[in-house]
DNA sequence: TTGCTCCTCACGTCACGTGAGGTGGC
DNA sequence: TTGCTCCTCACGTCACGTGAGGTGGC
């Protein structure tokens, strides 16, 4: 049985929090690659008041994406900048593409729901056209009790 | 003044004309760049029932991206390939906004045209139903020469 | 024959990763 | 003091481009 306690810890993704070791550890990297990358502009680790760099998960995560261009696909870093600009374009194209569909679908539906609110209108209209007409027949066939003018 | 001759010719895109000198100098590349390029698979163009490769206009575009990518921006073709895969996917998803677009603009006329209709259909309804009204009024007013029932 | 094509092999260059080496502050 | 951090420099490896070298068919 092991002793070892896990942890866990909820913290914005953002911020910074793992010295590079770490960050190293979790994105299956050297410590002087990710310095590397971050002179070569591929990332950008917030740094304490004493200088050391600090990861935040959303770096890893990155370097991890990195790592497998580089390491899995054989790319060299101004590819892997290319297509990080790419995927970047293409998931903000993505999410137009659910936010026109979800848009048209509401479109939809409120054509629809005043479409069916003119026919109900157009409905009222017959009915209180017809009303009249009824009440002068019950006026003229049964006459009221209170008859004004 | 030059006594050279500028032929246009239009033929189809997609149809192998440039034997691989006249598509390397197009292309601005080397003629053993090309064959390189087809054995990774990052270009197939048509051949002659000699075995003489023959480019066509798009192979010579499609050519001149990766000589822009590996030239100016120093990528390395396992990028080149990633990139072309994302671009061709980010234009069929440009495409499919510009369709939803399009369908929007269409369905929005569409219903306009639809709830215009109802409200005419209604106005029409309205003066069918305030004739018979009008009717009874002179019926009760002024005595018709034919009174049925 | 000339100039192209085809192919394979090999070498130079350059990018990238990583190790060494020296420094400094919790 | 130990183990981390910071930095710069340098070297090994590998991908890529291109040249050479030999072949064959319009």
């Amino acid at each position: 049985m092991s002793r070892r306690r896990v942890i866990t810890a909820t913290v914005d993704s953002d911020r910074g929090v793992f010295m590079i070791s770490v960050a190293a550890e979790l994105a299956e990297m050297h410590p002087q690659t990710l310095r590397m990358y971050e002179q070569r502009g591929l990332i950008a680790p917030k740094r304490s008041a004493g200088g050391t760099r600090l990861y935040s998960q959303a770096d890893v995560e990155r370097l991890r994406r990195i790592q497998q261009m580089t390491a899995e696909l054989g790319m060299n870093l101004a590819g892997v900048e290319k297509v990080l600009e790419l995927e970047e374009r293409l998931e903000r194209t993505n999410r137009r593409v659910e936010q026109l569909e979800r848009r048209a679908e509401r479109l939809r539906e409120e054509m629809e729901a005043r479409l069916e609110e003119v026919r109900r209108s157009q409905r009222a209209e017959i009915v209180r056209y017809q009303a009249p007409g009824t009440a002068l027949i019950h006026q003229r066939v049964v006459p009221r009790r209170s008859n004004p003018t």
